[in-house]
DNA sequence: ACAAACCGGACCCTGTGGGTCCGGATATCC
DNA sequence: GGATATCCGGACCCACAGGGTCCGGTTTGT
């Protein structure tokens, strides 16, 4: 289903978070850098899981790591100068929808027959085109502190297919 | 990734290969139905898998199927009207990124936190909107009964989108 | 020195894509 | 009308990777 990861969608609910206790503050003064933990009770997920993701991210440069006690996270740059494609390739690797995109020939077993050889690229190409346009800051819903049953008539009315 | 599913390749495939044999025609006159195996055996993807792609893409009605002797599929409509999204959602079922985007609430278990609620489905319909503007006759290479290096400079440069 | 936090890796386990097979239905040919 | 070729629908199995967990090491502040 052209399926992207469940370790991408926490990857933008992290950063959002990350850009909510920034303005915010936690009171401490340290421009807002949150640990893990502290992100994984605030958004519900499982705190190994934020860790693993955060360290994809840190990894990629989207977010900028404060070792040591009262260490944390904090947002590299602003949501509105990430796009969703740097989340995907951060957590999933770059965008390679066949496996005969990223490793030239390699794996394509049938490749002397292959009549879409390099084609995918087309497609590739359109879609990480789409996906940059579209920032974090875009995807920063409504602030949302509102009542379940509300919510989700606001997010989820006839998707428009 | 956001790797698509193997089968939808094969779909691409399977699907230019019958309108190849559209207008060259096997001769048979019965303009230019083609058997399962027979393209399994064109295109180089085990029979088995191509008949299911083929079933899937009957489902959706991009083939039209004849049954019995010197039965076969041919395309039901020209290539230039099939789009990219067409094929993913007969073989792939519908686009939907995240577990959020098609049921509604459900299954998400922290929906009481997640900050991008309802959101992806911007990114969705940006995937869907690129996809839909690349038809299978844009995918359509060139002919290619060429040497496999000649053909590889052939596909690579720059796909002019 | 202790504690808090990140860092890096190894580990397992479930879900699902992806491939195979079989019996039934159906249309053509002899 | 029977034989044959082909599609049709389902059930089935396997392997791979997502994705969740854990542990020891390292850095930094108190």
């Amino acid at each position: 289903m052209l399926r992207l990861s469940r370790l991408t969608d926490y990857a933008v609910v992290v950063l959002i978070r990350l850009a909510e206790g920034e303005r915010g503050g936690s009171g401490r003064g340290e421009e807002g850098v949150q640990t893990s933990p502290g992100i994984a009770a605030a958004t519900g997920v499982p705190e190994p899981t934020v860790a693993k993701v955060l360290k994809a991210l840190a990894c990629a440069g989207l977010v900028a790591s404060q070792r040591g006690a009262h260490g944390g996270y904090r947002l590299a740059r602003p949501l509105a100068a990430i796009s969703v494609v740097d989340v995907i390739a951060a957590v999933d690797g770059p965008i390679a929808l066949t496996a005969c995109v990223d490793g030239g020939a390699s794996g394509c077993d049938v490749a002397s027959l292959c009549a879409v050889r390099g084609r995918w690229e087309l497609v590739n190409d359109a879609i990480r085109a789409a996906l940059d346009r579209i920032t974090l800051a875009d995807m920063r819903a409504i602030p949302l502190p509102l009542p379940p049953p509300l919510r989700m008539k606001l997010a989820a009315p006839e998707a428009a297919q």
